[in-house]
DNA sequence: ATTCTTAGCGAAAACGTTTGCGTGTTGATA
DNA sequence: TATCAACACGCAAACGTTTTCGCTAAGAAT
């Protein structure tokens, strides 16, 4: 149970100072041949490493990035980790989480947690409560004291940074246009409260398509729903929601809905209800998830690229720590994922 | 963007020494009334919080706990961690995550780059490759530097440390216990390759509730997939060898399989051929992610209560982070949570 | 023989804290 | 008036690095 050995300990060993280890393991030809040799042989021996945290004091840089989401058990923010660690250690950072379980204190206490010195940059999606409460404040303390931050998926324009979001809106218009081409003239949208703007933005897409197809929208035919609620009873409601939807528009041959479960569930209450999918009911999905590939019939879903827009935003976020105040130009940048229909079997 | 503020400008800038601030801030009562209440509500003005990274060098300790898995998206892994970081805030440390992607060098990789100082203790499961490699050099390494470490899910007996670990045998036992109870006679068992061990112990499981109630094992019954191929080769072998084996035993009446998405395909392949379940087959997995909540028929599972796992072994981390040194009797104790049966619509 | 290079190394500062100890000032006591 | 607590504060070390600068001695050049 020896403690990991330090320059010092070497140094004292080889009796030389600390300056000339330190120049010897990096190298340095100040320092003669024979004692590199002798210090490298040794401090290869006892598997000397330099200690991180001194480092980090040193260069005031911890090659640590912070992501801090909102949910980790979700396959979205789990794909959007995987991205972020993955170009993280590429570029030699670590990455340190922090779950704010979509609440606002949370997530202020967080970011406190790790603004002071522990890392160079976050990373985050807002919390719903954040989102509701528009109290941006602790985004913009921390940047204001030249910590870096991007924002991914749940964004707001009042806030000045880096982002990368999916293309809401025109995953949601193609996903709704699949289906009129596929014959639907009925579609319901299954949606979230308009709070959360990437709700907003699928529901516009939802209408464009139906505008453009010259369909005119039916306020009966979009149900929005409450996801506030404990998950459970969220769950119950919903499928309750949509039976009385489903029959009180009989004629309903298209459902597009904001997530993987609202479609799930409209599958299962039609399912129930005696209806086909895909023959009598298409159904299409947001977010490309486990769900939708397993489900039977298997989901058509729009996939946002979760993994990619991890990767894309440590890159950003990465280039920004190390931009070393070349230009103090502050310019910031809104990174687009495009998404992709998949189609399963549930659309025809 | 100013930075963040440190003890030595409020020192400046209040005409006293640093060990004066620090004091105040801390209300030593070495420091006048006076001077803490000036120095304390210039402090507040600036926001000034104490670098970690400063702190974490002079305590030699960091207040961090490092995570390494092989893979995050993935509900098991992902509720770990959840449960870890639930324990971990609340006890005043952070989690830094790495992920092997079940390669033995990225698991050494991650462990060297966090080892150096970043971190007080490690929570992990073994990747594959290093279960199949037995190649446990960079643990005994680790823990040999005064590195405490807690495996979990995947351990090896070689290892001696603080381990948590579900209760693979009797989770399979009664499931298997379950399926017979229910009338099943001919039971299969869907696994993978002994080397992972817990596919091993939930085999032992499966053949020992079949002895107790004098049932033969049949070898042809038991289906053993390598799931080192690539994911979607192996889901098409999986259904192809699940058919097979429907075909060849007809009055198979009950499959346990040792996680969800096997019990899941055996599923699709029954219903494929006609088959009923629960009425002609019953179907029983272990793991309890939301496929198995969101299947339909919902999937009766074994559940592994994957959030507390991650709470008891951060718990145990944490506690032998904090015991001081008090007695050097090296303890490890190994932590079992039970298995719980969660009984849906694919059992009767 | 004297000056100049240069190779080879050590001292010290800095990163931001905390803390034990030393010290000067004050008011009180002998 | 001399002594003494007690008070209020500063100094310096320590955590482990890297790096700049300075120093010494040896050999080369004059």
């Amino acid at each position: 149970m020896k403690r990991k050995i330090t320059l010092k300990q070497i140094a004292r060993e080889l009796d030389v100072s600390i300056s000339t280890v330190s120049k010897a393991l990096s190298n340095s030809k100040e320092i003669s041949e024979d004692t590199t040799q002798k210090i490298q042989a040794f401090a290869k021996l006892y598997n000397y490493r330099p200690n991180n945290i001194a480092l980090s004091l040193k260069n005031r840089k911890t090659n640590t990035i912070g992501i801090i989401i909102p949910e980790i058990v979700h396959h979205f923010f789990s794909k959007v980790i995987r991205g972020v660690e993955l170009v993280a250690n590429k570029r030699g950072y670590n990455v340190i989480i922090g779950l704010s379980n979509e609440s606002f204190s949370k997530e202020v206490i967080n970011m406190e947690m790790l603004a002071n010195g522990s890392i160079d940059g976050f990373i985050l999606s807002m919390s719903k409560e954040t989102l509701l409460q528009q109290d941006y404040h602790h985004y913009n303390e921390t940047m204001n004291q030249g910590m870096p931050i991007v924002m991914f998926d749940r964004v707001v324009s009042e806030i000045k940074c880096d982002k990368v979001i999916v293309d809401d809106f025109n995953g949601a218009k193609n996903a709704v246009q699949k289906l009129i081409s596929n014959g639907c003239k009925h579609i319901a949208l299954i949606t979230t409260k308009d709070y959360v703007s990437v709700g907003r933005l699928r529901t516009q897409g939802y209408l464009d398509a139906l505008e453009e197809n010259k369909i005119t929208p039916q306020a009966e035919l979009i149900l929005k729903m409450d996801d506030t609620l404990d998950y459970e009873v969220h769950l119950e409601k919903l499928e309750a929601e949509i039976e009385q939807l489903f029959k009180a528009h009989k004629n309903i041959d298209g459902v597009f809905a904001v997530n993987e479960l609202y479609a799930l569930s409209a599958m299962k209450v039609a399912r129930r209800m005696g209806l086909n999918v895909p023959n009598d009911i298409q159904v299409i999905g947001f977010t490309d998830g486990v769900l939708s590939k397993h489900a039977t019939p298997s989901l058509t879903t729009v996939s946002q690229h979760a993994q990619l827009m991890g990767e894309r935003a440590a890159d950003l976020l990465i280039d920004k720590i190390e931009a070393e105040f070349n230009a103090e130009e502050e310019q910031f940048q809104t990174v687009v994922i495009n998404t992709e229909l998949v189609e399963r079997e549930s659309t025809k």
